[in-house]
DNA sequence: CTGTATGCAAAACTTTTGCAATCAA
DNA sequence: TTGATTGCAAAAGTTTTGCATACAG
């Protein structure tokens, strides 16, 4: 049965991802928490990520080149990474045609990643050129 | 300048990987190597595949809950992930639009990450159930 | 010859785990 | 009370780095 308990450190983990914007990393997540409530281990944000994980109160994102990051928007979406310095947001959810061949896969889901400029880069791009 | 240099160690690692069709992590990939060739070093394997993605001579790939992989195959398509045994197949590349509202980002592109069933799973699944 | 590339060993990270103490229910 | 949860420290695993040597061009 093992009934979950609630804590003040899950309940401060899950809203300071929830506060952060900016889909962190564990680590940074860490970092976070511990400027706040330097008690909080790190161990324990690593286990309460991968309950709540596990229990679909946040997403894990794992998008090319980080290590995986964490998401407290569980509403279905797509993300867009800024090739440029890495940040990552949300953007709405895209319909997708299946591919004719699925190499005999049964396809269950998909998600969207794509690639851009943000637009702080865009911004210093165009100021480079111009 | 930095001229480039072709060293058999380059070769061989180039060529194990598109051999595996399984999209290794780099630790599979210099598991593999090194059966065969025991005196390359794993640092050679993770400093090729670095140079050999900035060359656009392989992809890394990076699919929800495992470390990056490696494919050997640079032609434009997406993945599809077994969500029961893990293992990744190549699919044929699906033109997907672009969302309306794209937080800012100036968009340069996308991949679609397909999630199902392999075929050995859904075997293995309908003899469970049936 | 020159300096890129390699192998080795150590370092740097990220994530997981064992365990005694704590505390939510 | 009692067993899920925590913090700590150590372990495990992956990737990077410093450096002397080897070798491609």
């Amino acid at each position: 049965m093992t009934a979950k308990r609630n804590t003040p450190q899950k309940g401060i983990i899950l809203d300071t991802l929830c506060r952060m914007r900016s889909h962190p990393t564990a680590g940074e997540l860490y970092e976070e928490i511990h400027r706040l409530h330097p008690s909080i281990s790190r161990s324990t944000v690593y286990r309460v990520l991968g309950q709540m994980e596990e229990d679909g109160l946040v997403m894990r994102v794992c998008l090319m080149g980080s290590d995986d990051r964490f998401d407290g928007n569980v509403i279905r979406h797509n993300h867009i990474r800024c090739c440029r310095c890495g940040a990552v947001a949300d953007i709405p959810w895209v319909e997708v045609a299946h591919p004719c061949d699925t190499a005999g896969y049964e396809i269950t889901g998909y998600t969207v990643e794509y690639t851009g400029l943000c637009p702080a880069c865009r911004k210093a791009q165009a100021k480079q050129i111009g």
